[in-house]
DNA sequence: TCATTTGTTCGGATTCAATTCGGATATGCC
DNA sequence: GGCATATCCGAATTGAATCCGAACAAATGA
């Protein structure tokens, strides 16, 4: 008998659709009431279950959100990792763009399900739960700088890749959560792009190798 | 007789002691046990007072954080504003790194109390209450610009002042809050200093001038 | 087929934090 | 001192999160 333990996992069909409508219900019911108005009873409604069922599968409310972090994290990757072979082809500023621009549909699928999300849980999420996010984009970046041989020498890449991959994704963030924007999508991409762009170029031309 | 706020405001230096304990005791709560664990009891104990008095000069919990949100960015505006003049006239990567430096110095102060309320801020700062730090920077910014003539050629400013922004400030944030860095701040400051430094330079190189 | 076991769901009971309210106490003013 | 007002208190109320034991459904195996 474990001590305390009183979660299951879904064996059944059934109780899979549960667990599944569990999550659902809670992209709905954070994006028609925000945090603060996600109650389990909501939850609970939206997913045509009792409350009762809510703690079947999950120990408390917070682990239905982390259900949809997981959720989320996974569809990015999913989109991404995929296509990395043919990403690390392309040239900087065009690589960039299309992350972004995926990146955003990715978001504003279902009427900005995901992006509401996210708006609350970049910051907040405990702890690292982007972590497979920064994981994958950390990987594309050494795959690419490895299929651009002039790339390696490049300095402190840990530190750029820590500083474009957290800074792009808290900026985009931060972007289409804006209720009134004032800079367009369009030229935060470009701003992004050149960015990564001009410091490749610059950090290139200013010598032969680079330090420890 | 003004329908229900029931707010008052502190008149008497005891009442005036009382808020600012209070906002202090926020402050030692959420370090003490993060934001699910702050409750208006734990405020209230720490402050010496009790729970009835948070709500004389607070309509509810999270009007307190507001407070602290307030005070933290009152913190960054009074740090920065005075040193403009002089901020102006440096290069740029003593600029960012002086900056930077500064900022992490505030955040970890008293024990990392501001850090701790930052790295939740957005939690339970829906509106962009950060928007007075974002201001102040975009004026620094163009005051910068003002100052060194030749950059009244970069293209987009206020998509360029978004992206730095923004993203220097989430990526120090999330820097300073990881546990395990993987990147050391001054490789971080370094970092940050290179990429605007890169931009300004590139985007100077390429043309003349700069479209709409 | 049906009895038994195991998985699933239910919704009222319980717990605990946020907020309220009426009264007690302190302060400022004359 | 005595009045008016500001401040403070903490038990009572409210409502959401969580628990739990009973009811229901599915699987198993004779």
């Amino acid at each position: 008998m474990p001590p305390s333990s009183r979660q299951r996992r879904p064996s059944q069909p059934r109780a899979k659709a549960t667990v599944r409508a569990i999550v659902e219900a809670g992209f709905i019911s954070l994006s028609r009431h925000g945090v603060e108005g996600t109650t389990t009873r909501h939850i609970a409604e939206i997913a045509g279950v009792s409350v009762g069922s809510l703690y079947e599968y999950f120990a408390n409310k917070e682990e239905i959100f982390d259900a949809m972090h997981q959720h989320v994290v996974a569809e990015v990757v999913e989109m991404v990792q995929p296509r990395i072979p043919e990403l690390v082809r392309m040239e900087i500023r065009p690589l960039v763009a299309e992350l972004l621009y995926r990146f955003r549909d990715l978001l504003e699928r279902d009427d900005g399900r995901y992006l509401r999300y996210m708006s609350y849980a970049a910051y907040f999420a405990p702890r690292n739960q982007l972590e497979p996010i920064n994981r994958l984009l950390m990987n594309l970046l050494v795959q690419y700088v490895m299929h651009h041989p002039d790339l390696t020498r490049l300095g402190n890449l840990p530190a750029m890749g820590f500083i474009m991959i957290n800074g792009g994704i808290f900026t985009v963030i931060r972007h289409l959560t804006d209720p009134h924007p004032t800079v367009a999508f369009d030229d935060l991409v470009r701003g992004l792009g050149d960015m990564v762009g001009y410091f490749v170029e610059g950090e290139l031309a200013r010598g032969p190798s680079a330090p420890g």
